[in-house]
RNA sequence: GGGGUUGUAGGGUAGCCUGGUCCAUCCUAUGGCGUUCGGGACGCCGUGACCUGAGUUCAAAUCUCAGCAACCCCA
């Protein structure tokens, strides 16, 4: 009878591999946790369900929240025509092997191709050339949050690598001054990691190796974090265009001599795999857990009867109304299921807490509460639950902070070989001496089969060390690791 | 870029080698009714599938080819 109810339990676990096994985990998690349909019958095409859409449009709306204090959203075409598209030397070359094309309307071929954007750069700098007039007019900043389409050759992953991606946020800014558009490039990356901080994901922040920058930027600065499987996901970029675009595109304005100056330019972008982080670094064994900022139901509240329970129900109805009045998200789960299958549904759903209300727990004029972060279960006065559940999301989103901090602090190892980046990369990330050559880089990349990401900003990338390649002493440390 | 494996109810699988036993197995899910409810309840009655196309054959889930899709390994 015992091991009738060990296999059976086993069974049912089974539903979710374990995180440890991350690829099949996150597969799975997807649809289990109602985040995307994957079986959409198109390679690198997905399918957002209700609920992790709502996961993603609560989580751009933090976006949304730190970009509009400074930049205005704005909405451009899907279709570009092939000679805009085909301006920047740079810019086609990285891009030209992705391109949708769109050859025919109806029946008749087109005279003029138009590609479906991979990014928007060539289907905004036309305009910008007509908005910019005088140095008055700057900076702009706009940005919009779109779906872009790459033909992704490698293989396609959910929300990872999409040939459509459904979900860029992509700005674009205009200055008069190449410094002013550093400073620019400075900002988003803040911005960035301010947006990853409210998300409780840590990353690390370096500047792109020459070979690995945005095509047709002077300089790229990305944002990346650790997944569980030790490679690593840029999911923020930030680019330094300088005058490059604005050469081809002919972006000029008047500045206080009256003369005529190519403008500078940024651009930074953040897409859906924002979301494959939050869910990759949170998530466990059990599903989903999510940050209360971004949970679409932050409370769920399990009444538990024995017989007739009207006083359970009025409750449970009481403690939802007066949490939803607070502008919570709350969900009593009234359906008729045991107690138990309920806590496991809302567990994978990522429901930051879970209320209870029993007998037990209406003798002592009290609420049970389950964190699902840590697990831990505690019973809470009745009259001071708002109290309780608004103080415990604050310690929710640090604890997940911290956790995701520590683990990805254990992950980075500080080598003085090649040998021994070869065997730290096998767990994550490794920092080793570069002398920030060209050659050396690209040698010591093939060495490991790994990139590397860059030098890192903060104490990470500072130390003295022998570049393993031409030998030189140098004080930059340079951070490799398996990508996404 | 190269190689491999796979495609059967909503999900996971058995059957395929050796064509006919299969209007297809088991678990799960799901609809109805009843009894239940502090960590995946139980009973009864139901629902639901052979990826697409072509070929071989008296006969195809099973064999062949192509397409589409998924997964794994190497670079």
């Amino acid at each position: 009878m015992v091991t009738l109810m060990q296999v059976k339990s086993e069974e049912k676990k089974a539903s979710l591999p374990q995180k440890s096994n991350f690829s099949e985990w996150y597969n799975e998690i997807l649809l289990t946790g109602e985040i995307m349909d994957v079986r959409y019958p198109v390679k690198g095409l997905y399918v957002w369900f209700p609920f992790g859409f709502d996961v993603r449009k609560r989580t751009y709306a933090i976006m949304r929240e730190l970009l509009d204090r400074d930049h205005k959203e704005a909405l451009f075409p899907l279709l570009i025509p092939e000679t805009e598209f085909m301006k920047e030397a740079e810019h086609i070359k990285g891009f030209e092997n992705e391109v949708y094309w769109v050859t025919h309307g109806g029946t008749s071929e087109l005279d003029i191709k138009l590609a479906l954007r991979p990014t928007s750069e060539t289907a905004i700098y036309p305009m910008y050339r007509v908005w910019v007039r005088s140095h008055a007019d700057l900076p702009i900043k706009i940005y919009q949050i779109v779906n872009t389409f790459r033909y992704e050759t490698k293989h396609t992953r959910p929300l990872i690598r999409l040939r459509e991606i459904t979900s860029f946020k992509e700005a674009h800014t205009v200055h008069c001054t190449w410094d002013e558009a550093a400073e620019q490039v400075k900002e988003a990356v803040h911005i960035y990691q301010e947006f990853y901080r409210r998300l409780a994901i840590p990353t690390i922040v370096s500047k792109r190796p020459d070979w690995d920058k945005f095509p047709g930027a002077d300089y790229t600065m990305a944002v990346d974090t650790l997944m569980p499987d030790g490679k690593t996901l840029q999911i923020g970029t930030a680019h330094h265009l300088g005058t490059n675009f604005a050469k081809t595109f002919d972006i000029k304005y008047e500045d206080l001599n009256g003369e005529q100056q190519y403008a500078h330019q940024t651009c930074y972008g953040i897409s859906e795999r924002s979301i494959a982080a939050l869910i990759s670094v949170h998530g466990d064994d059990k599903g989903l857990v999510l940050p209360p900022e971004v949970a679409p139901v932050q409370v769920v509240i399990i009444p538990v009867l024995f017989g007739k329970s009207e006083e359970i129900t009025e409750a449970c109805r009481s403690v939802a109304l007066r949490l939803k009045t607070k502008g919570l998200r709350v969900e009593l789960d009234e359906s008729d299921e045991r107690p138990g299958a309920k806590y496991y549904k809302w567990e994978m759903k990522g429901t930051p807490l879970r209320l209870e209300i029993g007998p037990r727990d209406l003798k002592n004029n009290a609420v049970t509460v389950v964190r699902r972060d840590t697990g831990s279960r505690e019973t809470v006065p009745f009259d001071s639950i708002e109290y309780e559940v608004e103080n415990k999301f604050g310690d929710i989103t640090r604890n997940l902070f911290e956790k995701a901090e520590r683990s990805l602090n254990e992950r980075i190892t500080r080598c003085g070989t090649l040998e021994e980046v070869k065997h730290a990369i096998s767990e994550g990330i490794a920092g080793i001496p570069w002398c920030k050559e060209r050659e050396c880089g690209l040698a010591m990349e093939e060495a490991v089969g790994a990139g590397i990401l860059g030098i890192p900003e903060g104490e990470l990338g500072l130390g003295s060390g022998i570049c393993p390649v031409c030998k030189k002493e140098t004080l930059s440390m340079a951070i490799m690791a398996k990508t996404y």
